[in-house]
DNA sequence: AAACAGTGCGCG
DNA sequence: AAAGCGCGCACTGTTT
């Protein structure tokens, strides 16, 4: 019986060092142009009203007033669920097949995947509207609210994750939109660099995958992470599509990623995956690299449907759920044999003893299921890194009185307001703290670290960031 | 009025 | 046997 421990020593002084890291980047605060954020709101307030009234001309509205009354409310999903699949019968996109077309409140689902699948203009606008009432919100008056004397001085925790990670309020710098290209700009474009300084952004690149590979030991792991010229996602793309490697376009390889390859590796089954590849063919109207439509490929392979995916259900043969099934079969059993055989270990230690450790010095004890054990050991570590890095960093900025602040984090990467004449100095000594210093002090790191930086423009915004060569 | 549960959505 | 991990935040609708 070992001596029990919440945390190891080098555990403890992480979050010490990491804590006054922390609080420095704090203090510092993220410039915010106010002119812009408060030009964006009325811009984009206007937009939704355009948008509601709109929305109010529409058939479906009449209805919802005639169901609804004086408490007609447009913001709210449960009635919009109500006018739509009750009172306007309008077939519900998931009743096709064994999927719950209802919350377990029992409320119609009426989430963006959801509604995105209903052919109806309303449904679009509306979706449309509520992407920019998030903006709005949660962003830009959210943002607002929290600047002082034109800083944002977000809060960064490291003792509220189960996993060890960090989180961020007040507000949360770790979820500002990126993806919609307009809405990130909205947000994106309020973040300013002080004057004469650049906002850069420093990004572990892969880190989660780089550091489950160093945790497995998975030979083929290790080599996709050691070897620059293989890609991962290709790889399992051609199998996924059953084409070769040079067929594979980059939205397909991006598909395999997303929907298969993270999903995998973060616990999903083949019914879902392949249920949520099958939507995103298309969806995306994915196809080879000549144009063939995947669909038109696949059936040439004798794969002409999804499946059911009904859970306990054998899925039946011709159907894309069964090709899906032996994929996953080949990348656990065949590919990735060793990662299986060390989760299936992680998972029956943790049982046996009722804990589990990560290789940073922390003892994580309680009730967890079999993801929970297998993620968290990747998760909490992958972002230590970027922690250790960041107290690094810091340290050297201050020592060496520098202009130069961290002014955020977002798990693996690491945003600076850095001034004109320290940005060589700055690009320099990141990347040597992130790729050589790191794997010196923790020689369980057994695969290159890289870094991927990003600049803005001299006293520009965060949305105008662009990678340094 | 405040607290709570439920739902949905933004990010890694 | 179960069936994707981690967060924070806004909003609706109900309960206290």
């Amino acid at each position: 019986m070992s001596t029990y421990y919440a945390t190891k020593a080098e555990g403890c002084l992480l979050l010490h060092q990491g804590a006054a890291a922390l609080a420095d980047v704090e203090a510092a605060g993220i410039r915010i142009d106010g002119r812009r954020l408060q030009a964006n709101i009325d811009r984009v307030s206007r937009k939704i009203s355009n948008i509601r009234e709109q929305l109010k001309q529409s058939e479906v509205w009449q209805v919802w007033e005639k169901t609804y009354k004086h408490k007609a409310n447009m913001r709210s999903r449960s009635q919009l669920g109500t006018v739509l699949f009750k009172q306007m019968g309008i077939p519900h996109p998931l009743s096709i097949g064994p999927n719950d077309t209802r919350t377990k409140g029992g409320r119609y689902r009426t989430d963006a995947h959801t509604l995105s699948l209903v052919d109806h203009p309303f449904v679009k606008r509306y979706l449309s509207c509520e992407r920019l009432e998030k903006a709005r919100a949660t962003y830009l008056l959210g943002i607002q609210q929290e600047t002082h004397n034109g800083y944002l001085h977000p809060s960064f925790n490291l003792h509220l994750v189960r996993s060890y990670r960090s989180s961020s309020d007040s507000p949360n710098f770790q979820n500002m939109p990126r993806h919609n290209p307009w809405i990130a700009r909205l947000v994106r474009s309020c973040f300013i660099a002080r004057p004469n300084h650049y906002l850069i952004e420093s990004d572990f690149s892969k880190i989660e995958v780089c550091i489950s590979a160093c945790l497995n030991k998975d030979p083929e792991l290790l080599r996709y992470m050691r070897d620059p010229t293989t890609d991962m996602h290709r790889d399992i793309a051609a199998e996924l599509f059953q084409c070769e490697q040079s067929e594979v376009t980059k939205q397909a390889r991006d598909c395999a990623k997303g929907n298969f390859v993270f999903a995998q590796f973060y616990g999903d089954w083949y019914k879902h995956c392949a249920a949520l590849i099958w939507q995103n063919i298309g969806s995306q109207k994915l196809t080879l690299a000549d144009g063939t439509p995947l669909k038109k490929h696949l059936a040439t392979k004798g794969i002409r449907t999804l499946g059911s995916c009904q859970s306990g259900g054998r899925p039946a043969s011709g159907t894309f759920e069964r090709h899906v099934q032996r994929v996953e079969d080949w990348f656990w059993n065949e590919r990735f044999r060793v990662y299986n055989e060390r989760r299936e270990q992680w998972w029956m230690d943790y049982q046996q003893r009722g804990y589990f450790d990560l290789i940073t010095g922390f003892r994580i004890s309680g009730l967890y299921n079999r993801n929970d054990v297998i993620n968290y050991r990747i998760q909490g570590p992958a972002f230590h890194c970027l922690l250790w890095a960041l107290i690094r960093l810091n340290r050297w900025l201050k020592k060496k009185r520098m202009k130069t602040k961290i002014v955020g984090q977002i798990h693996d990467s690491i945003v600076a307001d850095v001034a004109k004449s320290e940005r060589e100095a700055y690009l320099a000594k990141s990347n040597k703290i992130m790729t050589q210093e790191l794997p010196k002090a923790w020689p369980w790191i057994i695969v290159p670290l890289k870094v991927e930086a990003e600049a803005a423009p001299l006293g520009g915004a965060w949305i105008d960031k662009e990678t340094i060569s």
